[in-house]
RNA sequence: GGCGGGUUGGCGGAGAGGUUACGCAGCGGAUUGCAAAUCCGUGUAGACCGGUUCGAUUCCGGUACCCGCCUCCA
């Protein structure tokens, strides 16, 4: 089975020729820990989860190796420890397994490594004396920079020449730098920073320097893809490019790079000032089932803009809430549908995807839908809770509705039942009465806090 | 200023140079104590201007508008 995706590197959607098939090489850019993960950082782990699960069908589970970082040592989670009079190694523990609990919310795998930067220093301190013996990198003032003049690519994978750079540049040079987007790869550190014993004396890594150390000693000199948000590419991807491809001529780093587009909320960037920031838990806790907010990230591609809107979450709700409904008790087949598969692997088209799975659902392909949907980590068994979680509420007046729907039907009077089933429809349960007799169920909407107070 | 992306029907959102996308909503019907659900049927597209072509919403060029990045950011 063909896969395609499109490579950043070339803009062009290329056949994706993995350099070993038994042993396929992802790395995906994690997250910064120093606060919650917000609903735009759930995009890149829901997309490149959706391809980790394709990659893993097609090349075998045990021949897929996926790697996504975490970047616990920067000046964010310094910041915030000194607002917080918290530990450095507080926040950066109690915001990582926040991110684990939450992406696992949103149906997310764990990838095989997930590297810490303060791990990796050592192999930094190595990666960046290397550059500066072969000339690539240069001390000054107790910093070291990446000499972009050493690097005739740079700016290749954004499309921009150094020179545009310059022209269109908006922060102050700082002295010591030879050329003016030299980047940082190391810096000094004060006695109340975190830092480290280097040859350049004691001080921490710059932004990029982890992955390009991570991605080298956990997956070699090059590898198949290299993912992440589309405002990574540049700086932070060109920078890393410039780093591994300098320290390991030959190697060319990642032969794929995979850019997802941003992230808005009805219509808007999210952002604090605009009020419309908000976390996958405030999500969660609010109420929104992780496996809804994983349906909606996936019913957008991954290459245009993807607006959060509650319309899509209640669409995908009850849609995720009959799709469940049909295969409860339905096997799932061996394999997905081949119309879903052939989709996926057409530059991971998962809204194209979503489609064909309707189209199963229309046909009564039920056993295709169920194996489809899980091949994008929905439907499961684990993320259907939400579905289940009201039943026992329901149980009760299921039975109180059908006692006043028979004394209804004898004396003509329906008054009381009206009552009844206008209260549970204004909580959001679907009321269904035919032959067989009652049915509810809950609905997309509905207000378990709402449900437990009727009487 | 530089770089990149987008513009599809009431809404969301795909693919394909020529044949129904799909979902939601709408409309007509069946069904129902009334409804819901379900089933059957059905309408509405591709920013604008050129070009290539027998034929373009789909390829090419231009215009307009929108968005992102260039500063920490997924």
């Amino acid at each position: 089975m063909d896969i395609f995706l499109t490579n950043t590197a070339t803009r062009k959607k290329e056949l994706f020729a993995p350099l070993n098939p038994d042993d396929v090489r992802m790395y995906v850019c994690g997250p910064t820990v120093y606060d919650r993960a917000h609903l735009g950082n759930a995009r890149p782990v829901i997309v490149f989860d959706v391809l980790y699960r394709l990659l893993r069908h097609v090349y075998g589970e045990g021949h897929v190796t996926y790697v996504r970082n975490f970047t616990d040592v920067d000046d964010k989670i310094n910041a915030r420890a000194a607002e917080s009079g918290r530990t450095i190694g507080e926040i950066t523990a109690e915001t990582t397994q926040w991110f684990l609990d939450d992406m696992g919310a949103v149906g997310a795998l764990e990838p095989d490594h997930m590297p810490r930067a303060t791990q990796y220093i050592p192999q930094m301190v190595a990666m960046i004396g290397d550059l500066i013996a072969k000339g690539h990198a240069y001390a000054a003032e107790g910093h070291v920079l990446f000499s972009v003049d050493s690097y005739a690519e740079y700016g290749r994978l954004s499309g921009r020449s150094v020179d545009d750079m310059i022209a269109g540049a908006r922060v102050e040079v700082a002295p010591y730098k030879r050329h003016p987007m030299d980047f940082v790869l190391w810096k000094p550190s004060s006695d109340d920073q975190p830092g480290w014993e280097s040859p350049w004396g004691r001080g921490r890594p710059g932004w990029h320097i982890e992955c390009s150390a991570m991605a080298f000693e956990l997956l070699g000199e090059s590898f198949d893809i290299h993912g992440g948000g589309n405002d990574l590419m540049f700086p932070h991807h060109e920078n890393e490019i410039a780093q591994s491809c300098c320290a390991h001529p030959g190697g060319g780093f990642a032969k794929v790079w995979l850019h997802n587009e941003m992230l808005q909320v009805e219509g808007k960037k999210m952002s604090k000032s605009l009020g419309n920031f908000f976390t996958v838990r405030d999500l969660l806790d609010q109420g929104v089932p992780g496996e809804v907010i994983r349906f909606v990230m996936l019913s957008t591609h991954y290459r245009k803009p993807m607006d959060w809107t509650e319309q899509k979450a209640k669409e995908a709700s009850r849609t995720l809430l009959k799709w469940r409904k049909l295969v409860q008790d339905v096997v799932a087949a061996p394999m997905p549908a081949p119309a879903v598969l052939e989709t996926l692997c057409d530059d991971l088209n998962t809204a194209g995807a979503i489609a064909a799975m309707h189209e199963l659902a229309s046909q009564g392909a039920l056993p295709e839908l169920k194996a489809s949907a899980q091949m994008l980590g929905l439907l499961g068994d684990d993320m259907g809770d939400w579905v289940e979680r009201p039943g026992q509420l329901l149980d009760a007046w299921s039975q109180r509705l059908t006692q006043a729907r028979e004394l209804a039907m004898q004396t003509k009077d329906f008054a009381e039942l009206d009552r009844l089933k206008a209260t549970l429809v204004d909580v959001g349960v679907s009321v269904q009465m035919s032959k067989e007799g009652v049915v509810l169920a809950a609905g997309p909407e509905v207000d378990l806090a709402k449900l437990e107070d009727l009487t």
